[in-house]
DNA sequence: ACGATTCCAGACTATACAGTCTGGAATGCC
DNA sequence: GGCATTCCAGACTGTATAGTCTGGAATCGT
């Protein structure tokens, strides 16, 4: 047929994710994704499309390897209190670089255009995974006798996820270890009132 | 001496104010400033300088106004509980075009460049400011018997930033008013734990 | 009335950047 | 070998937009 492609096009997503990530969609220019990409600009528009198409292809990237990385851990560790504690004492501990960073899906909503249906649809959806993700975990923490029966483990899905985006955007503005465990620590306590097996 | 300025300049201001709010930084283009503020732009740049220095006097305006409204009502307010009840379920109840339009200084955090060291210390700078209006008022809490002696007033001082930003992130993202009083009954739960007096 | 200042309208410049196009070399299949 | 495809480098176009400049009218104080 022809001379196949030199270049991994998962490895170099994951490049662009990664500058998307960084620096947000607007200051992002094609010219930085080449660079760090390591392509060429007619390999990235043939393999990729526009920018916004490439966008749209890092947030897919970023929602699959996130949330099933998410979904495994709270399914495997026995504990499912502990998993919750892993999640936000984890986002605590980070490096100032990763807190910097924040969360690509949190940045993508808060930067887009308001009008713009297509990215809006996609957040939602993702957030509405994210929620069912942690709504299994909560409604297991019941089963084992961790969270009390009287909870709404819906209620408290959203919460987490409410409490895990003000984590990175506080974290995202002042990089404080010990500010974000404290914060953990308050939202860990919804699991105190588990009533006794 | 000359012509006096026939435009409000607070008004001005509080229009584009409500359009970067609306917008954002990059999509609110100083053609659609001129036409919000009702002024030619000769007068803008007179006035207000530059794109960037009408953003930062929008952002302090916004500061202010929120700021000191939210600090009065929690100083007149009798139950503190009463008072972080009416901030979040205050926020929960607002229309969806409220919602979407969220709150301009977490928008701010999340568009700005990284590198943008005097828009990130304008933030951090706000940050602390409520917090320290939330510490006040949950010492004030402690001393009125509504909170554990033993909780940490500026650990959940905290808390409540990272909630209130939260919220609003998922609020901008899908305008639920069921799922956000959910979110804010289980975060006012960390007034449970008084202290008989 | 006169000068200083402000107002508006709009022309103009400069720049950044997305996206397309051209050309020539490299690679694999038939 | 020859064709199709991909690669890279870079020129080129088009557009959006921030910011400056010009000019002429309006409004104030003296």
């Amino acid at each position: 047929m022809a001379r196949p492609k030199e270049f991994n096009p998962e490895r170099a997503l994951a490049r662009a994710m990664h500058l998307f990530w960084c620096l947000g969609y607007e200051n992002t220019s094609m010219e930085a994704l080449m660079k760090e990409m390591g392509i060429a600009k007619q390999s990235l528009y043939d393999t990729f499309g526009d920018k916004r198409s490439l966008y749209l292809k890092a947030l897919t990237h970023y929602r699959d390897q996130t949330n099933s990385q998410g979904q495994k851990m709270l399914n495997e560790i026995p504990s499912v209190r502990d998993g919750f504690a892993k999640l936000l004492y984890g986002i605590a501990a980070e490096t100032r670089a990763k807190h910097e960073r924040g969360c690509l899906l949190l940045s993508a909503n808060l930067q887009r255009d308001p009008k713009d249906a297509v990215i809006r649809d996609f957040l939602r959806d993702n957030q509405a995974r994210v929620e069912a993700i942690f709504r299994l975990a909560l409604v297991r923490a019941q089963k084992q006798g961790e969270l009390s029966a009287k909870d709404d483990p819906a209620a408290l899905a959203r919460f987490f996820v409410v409490t895990i985006q003000g984590m990175r955007s506080m974290a995202r503005l002042r990089s404080d270890g010990k500010a974000l465990e404290q914060v953990a620590r308050v939202a860990l306590a919804v699991f105190r009132s588990a009533d006794p097996l």
